[in-house]
DNA sequence: GCGAATTAGTATTAGAGTGCTAATAAAATC
DNA sequence: GATTTTATTAGCACTCTAATACTAATTCGC
């Protein structure tokens, strides 16, 4: 058994490192993901997640960025780590690295050549790996949907309840009571009312709200035990 | 700009990759930290966290596993990833990815040569980088204590009720209210009693408990809206 | 022994949060 | 103008939470 002294740094033989990123959007009613075709990617005949290298002089988030933006053609408005994986790969003596990130943008449209946005319940065939990255990235995101103002990022400046409350079922993949989502909304005071209304169609016009999230005191709340297991 | 095909993979110069383990463990009122001392540890003349490169046919939570193993004595009876971050190097050409873990161990004693336990209100002078992974994991483990069994592994098999709030007022660095603990863990089922009692100087005997999960149905919620922010 | 102190565990209350069913408001469509 | 459609609000039953106050069982000091 090694002594405390092998705890120092050990040189492997070589080491690549590449960044993953799976973009999501919404189109219609659910979640779309964008892939790349397997002209473009690394994988034969597969599509898989647009990933890349990491480089010189860029830091990993920084390299997220720029796999995400070759991808979508611009920035995405949210990007988060999600996880990173790393093992032996087949290649004798050399140790894959993978960072996967996970992001969302507004529409389903938006994507350079080489891409095409799939439904979440109706993916091509795709590596494991990227189909694991895709189940992580979606439990992460709506993990911290109550965390991060995500579904804040998908709007416009001003939108309707409505509107929101359509982002939230979309991300969350499940219906959510109506009054029960705006009187939370209301008590939290995340948003303020403006003066305008929009008519889309039949029915009363909704009022145009935008995100005003209040100076937060964290209040302390007891332990759940109904997660576990 | 780069078309899509720019996505493909690309080379690195060289990347170095290592694992970054930042172990917990209850020691008196608070959390303790096991850094490694100077001579052992890469950074000169500073305190910092057990660390180690990746090497061939091990994968990162391999690694993770045997730096933990190195630097304590023991497998940790918790370790899970955290975050990776990575960047260029001082040396040129040289980019670095570390992955940073966290562990939990029962208590704040067994090390191997060359590392000791600090209480995290106390720590020495650590680097930058040590620090803000320390931060990272204890906010990755305080996020993730009421969906993972963190505090039921640091107990033995057998425990009382006050022993349980004990860990999990500690995890949290906050106190608990008692009868709101007991409610909620008696609505979870998450225990079952023993016959035995301990007695434990003054006061009266508390009845023992042991682990024992339910098979859980995840229930659905509404959205909370006062985490934002 | 006997009461004070100490720790374990339980009731009871008040208040906040949630899911539901309506009821009301305002516009489009027929 | 009646009907339909959508937005918004009110009320009610139920659950969850936190706090105070209580009972129970033991040790300590005398």
């Amino acid at each position: 058994m090694p002594d405390s002294s092998s705890v120092a740094r050990a040189t492997t033989r070589q080491v690549t490192c590449s960044v993953d990123v799976a973009l999501f959007a919404p189109r219609g009613n659910e979640l779309a993901i964008l892939l790349v075709s397997p002209s473009s990617a690394r994988s034969r005949n597969r599509w898989s997640l647009p990933s890349d290298g990491i480089r010189n002089d860029e830091t990993l988030d920084a390299a997220a960025g720029r796999v995400a933006k070759d991808a979508l053609g611009i920035a995405p408005p949210l990007l988060e780590q999600s996880r990173a994986h790393g093992g032996p790969r087949r290649a004798a003596g050399v140790t894959q690295v993978g960072v996967a990130y996970f992001g969302l943008t507004h529409d389903a449209s938006a994507a350079r050549r080489g891409g095409a946005w799939f439904g979440i319940s109706s993916l091509p065939a795709i590596p494991a790996r990227a189909k694991e990255e895709i189940d992580v990235a979606l439990s992460t995101l709506r993990g911290h949907i109550d965390r991060l103002p995500v579904a804040f990022r998908l709007l416009p400046a001003t939108f309707t309840l409505s509107d929101l409350q359509a982002v939230y079922e979309l991300l969350l993949g499940r219906r959510l009571h109506k009054a029960s989502f705006r009187r939370s909304l209301h008590a939290a005071a995340l948003v303020e009312a403006t003066d305008e209304w929009r008519s889309e169609g039949r029915g009363r016009p909704a009022q145009l709200f935008r995100y005003a999230p209040p100076r937060r005191r964290r209040q302390r709340r007891g332990v759940r035990f109904d997660l576990l297991g």
